[in-house]
DNA sequence: CGCTATATGTAGCTCCGCTACTTATGAACG
DNA sequence: CGTTCATAAGTAGCGGAGCTACATATAGCG
C-alpha cells in the first residue's frame, strides 16, 4: 500500500485502536499491524507525532507508567475523542461512498 | 469532506473519469461532481497539475482542439492508463478492506 | 462595456506521513 | 562482562501532493 493513501485517515485508525482499551504507542502500532493483517506497519515517527497531535486536541489522554523498568506513556480515548471516533467513522463511509461510485460507476458502465 | 482524504487517491478518480471517454480539463470537473453527486468539487490548481503529471506519467496523452473559440486540452486514457487505473481500483479494495477491518472490526467487538 | 461562464494554467503554501536518527532499559547469549 | 536484540519513546527534517490565489483569454448576454 502506498503510503500517501494513509492520509487524513491515521487519526481514524488510532481512534479505534484506542477504542474500549488502553495502549501505549509501542502497543497501538502492534495492534494496528495484527488488526490489519499485517498490511499496516507504521513507523514510530508517524505515530507518536500523530499521538501527540491527538493530545494536543484534545482527544486522547496520556498517564506515564513503568512497567519493568521501561516507561510506557499509556492512552486513552476522552469524550470528545469518542465523539471524533465517531464523526471518523461517518466521515470515511462518506468517503468510501463517493468514491466508490466514481470508481465504480463513473466509467462506461452505468448511466443507466 | 476534509480536503486531505482525497491524498493519494486523486489519480484514481482521474483515471476513472476518464475510462472510455476523452475529457478536457474543465469537463473533468464536472463530471467528478455529477459523479459524486456533488461531494467532489476539485479546484482547478489541483486538476490541471494533476493531468499533467498523469501525462509525464504516461497514463494519459492531450490533444489541442479549438471548440468554440476556447481552446481545450481533451486527454485520453493511454494503454498503461488502464493499467494504472485497474492497479489504482485493485489498490483502493486493499485499502478500503484494511481501514475498514481496524475501524469495525479493531474495537472492542471482534476478537471472536 | 461589464459581468458571467467557459477554459487553462502557475507560484507558493501548508500539512502530514515518512526517513533516519537518538536515547534508554531489560533480557538473552556467549 | 560485553554484545546484541526487543521494548519503548522521541525529534529533526524531507518530500510531495492538494489547495489558495492569482493570471490569462474568449464567448455571450444585458
Amino acid at each position: 500500500m502506498k503510503p500517501d493513501a494513509l492520509r487524513g485517515h491515521l487519526d481514524a485508525l488510532l481512534l479505534a485502536t484506542l477504542d474500549g482499551k488502553q495502549l501505549h504507542g509501542y502497543a497501538i502500532i502492534e495492534a494496528l499491524q495484527l488488526g490489519s493483517g499485517g498490511a499496516l506497519d507504521l513507523p514510530t515517527g508517524t505515530v507518536y507525532p500523530a499521538l501527540r497531535r491527538l493530545e494536543r486536541a484534545g482527544h486522547v489522554t496520556s498517564d506515564w507508567s513503568t512497567v519493568g523498568g521501561r516507561k510506557r506513556r499509556t492512552y486513552k480515548l476522552t469524550q470528545t475523542g469518542q465523539k471524533a471516533l465517531h464523526a471518523e467513522r461517518d466521515a470515511w463511509r462518506e468517503f468510501t461512498t463517493v468514491i466508490d461510485g466514481v470508481l465504480g460507476g463513473g466509467g462506461k458502465w452505468a448511466q443507466t
